[in-house]
DNA sequence: TGCCTACATATAGAGAGCCTACATGTAGAC
DNA sequence: GTCTACATGTAGGCTCTCTATATGTAGGCA
């Protein structure tokens, strides 16, 4: 119930930012309430920690973004890219053997049930 | 398969080091050993971490140590605290949660089996 | 008019911890 | 005499997340 450690959250940000752009363009704060939404309110990031990682996602290519304003305020909106799209599903097969390995260590005896996609 | 990106680590290093020292002692380079077998090979935690890490979780009460000398060896051997066990208890309900919050937002439509201790 | 909240983006600086690289030393095999 | 395995340790760097702060619009409310 608690918040989720800051600590444990490094690197697992990107695959968290990519993955709640999967299939739709979000600005910055909807990718926050996104977030917080999918995660039943365990993740509340702060806006400090997201607008860097989403510029640093869009300087390495993942990402890109476009202005809009939509109501009088202005909006950065970004979206996939196809570098990104491949890169969301290096991280998830990454989170997936992280997971695995990270359990195998804390309970070694606990049978894993590991779902296909 | 690959190693485990480091920065995944953060935060989880010392669930890690306290769940191998939950049945026996050992001593840190044991420790290093013991992650890298149970982990099947992808583990593999530098000494620069692992020490300090040992060190940082005595400090805080977690683990104690003593020396000994074994095949003419020095060997620092470290054991788990009832505030280290308590500690271990709380680190791995919080990676329980931290999966299922990360796993909800990474693979939203993935069933997701978290079988009872 | 002024205040507050929600919406929206951004940067500076701090803090923590994991890493690389290096230093030191014993034991045993070849 | 050299090499590898065993064994511990520190210094310094790096990167990422966080806190705190700054800026500005829109709309509700008193």
């Amino acid at each position: 119930m608690g918040d989720v450690n800051p600590d444990a959250l490094r690197g697992h940000m990107d695959a968290l930012l990519l993955s709640v752009l999967e299939h739709e363009p979000l600005h910055g704060y909807a990718i926050i309430e996104a977030l917080t939404e999918r995660s039943g309110g365990a993740l509340s990031v702060p806006t400090g920690t997201v607008y860097p990682a989403l510029r640093r996602l869009e300087r390495v290519g993942y990402l890109a973004s476009e202005w809009a304003t939509v109501g009088g305020r202005k909006r950065r909106t970004y979206r996939l890219t196809a570098s990104g799209a491949k890169q969301l599903a290096g991280e998830r097969s990454a989170w997936r053997e992280f997971t695995g390995v990270i359990g195998s260590v804390l309970e070694p005896g606990l049978r894993r049930a590991e779902a296909a996609g």
